[in-house]
DNA sequence: GATTTTCTTGGACAGTTGTCAAGGAATTTC
DNA sequence: GAAATTCCTTGACAACTGTCCAAGAAAATC
């Protein structure tokens, strides 16, 4: 801690960090191809250039690395379709882009999104990552809504279900394709695609 | 294998079943408490009331003792709603019942469910447990199903959406509250009864 | 009750894990 | 270019893992 901040002053730039960030890099490698229970730190290192012992020169313990590789994948994760949204100019554009973006993440970052369903439940386990965990999790709940309250705008119309209720259901069936997905289903991810413009309307449809 | 049979004619009775049942029992004691990421053999017969080496002598390696309590854990897993459908005689009923139930099952078997997604979860990496878990997937998707059709009679209604939406609907949302639940929110349990007639309701919405 | 079979224990094994420290490269500083 | 600092490798450690086995306990069989 001390040590890393000293250099940082000493070097001027923040070579400290971005060797951080490397190493966290090959760690969400390694832990979206092997999953959480088999990720070791020897198999983490095997993913870098380094040797082993470099991953306690930069992080106190495996916890702090895994953490902060948990932050770091947020990145990718919380604003992936603030383009469809921002892009789309009618109601039915927002439901065709938005399901064509699911399965074009479903189709191009399976693993990704594998490891993000373990690490969401490693969490359920292991206090240590909950609060990261939480909250990237209220972060794709806010990405799901600005999605439905555009739509809201462009067809002019309420959403009948809460915040909480639209992310569970989008996120529940981005899962359940996942699954099919990754069990070798070809389809899965065109079936999907289509599925979310469908359910996008019923999330407005009145009685 | 053959030692198994063999027993069994001669005993009589499937004594030797049954202390595979009792084991696989304390297996899943030790993966809802700990995961799958945490659970050691040593652990498991820490459960029960045997030594580690028994283990070996019921199941061939670790892997067939995991997979055989995985095809125990779907007993209780698959028919939880049944209850529910087979009693409610109006649309109203069966929204209340299918909620009531969804909360009790959150507040009272939270950390078995929390060891379903995990199951579920590495079955997307580890090729062993797939063809079982698809198959749990597949009976649950029926079993939501089933309240679904029978929604679908009382109200005299037409569902909107298929089974797998239907499923992925009502998983996710369970999924979301079980995060919450578990992470200390008192009134998750509240919110999901809450939630699921709605939800319901909207399935069925015709614009 | 003796013998055979079934069951259970406890210890040993080889391999893996996270962690750490000593020493050598590499780089910066003067 | 010498000295000091930063960075990285290597090997060691204790603890833990799944697996196996010898030997004793318990039970069934005769």
């Amino acid at each position: 801690m001390t040590q890393a901040k000293e250099r940082i002053s000493r070097r001027g730039v923040d070579k400290f960090a971005q060797r951080r960030e490397q190493l966290a890099e090959s760690a969400l490698q390694a832990l979206a191809e092997l999953g959480y229970a088999r990720t070791s730190l020897r198999e983490i290192a095997q993913k870098s250039d380094f040797s082993h012992g470099v991953l306690h020169y930069y992080f106190a313990d495996k916890v702090e690395l895994l953490t902060y590789s948990v932050r770091k994948f947020e990145e990718v994760c919380v604003t992936r379709y603030d383009d469809v949204v921002a892009e789309a100019h009618t109601a039915e554009e927002l439901e065709r882009g938005f399901g064509a973006a699911m399965a074009a993440t479903l189709r191009t970052d399976a693993v990704m999104h594998r490891l993000w369903y373990d690490l969401r439940n490693q969490s359920l386990f292991e206090e240590s990552f909950r609060a990261d965990v939480l909250e990237i999790d209220d972060r794709r709940q806010a990405m799901i809504w600005r999605v439905v309250e555009r739509y809201a705008e462009l067809a002019d119309a309420v959403p009948q279900v809460s915040e909480a209720v639209a992310y569970a259901t989008f996120d529940g069936l981005f899962q359940q394709f996942l699954v099919r997905h990754l069990a070798g289903r070809e389809t899965a991810a065109d079936e999907l695609g289509e599925a979310v413009p469908r359910v996008v309307k019923q999330l407005f449809c009145t009685a």
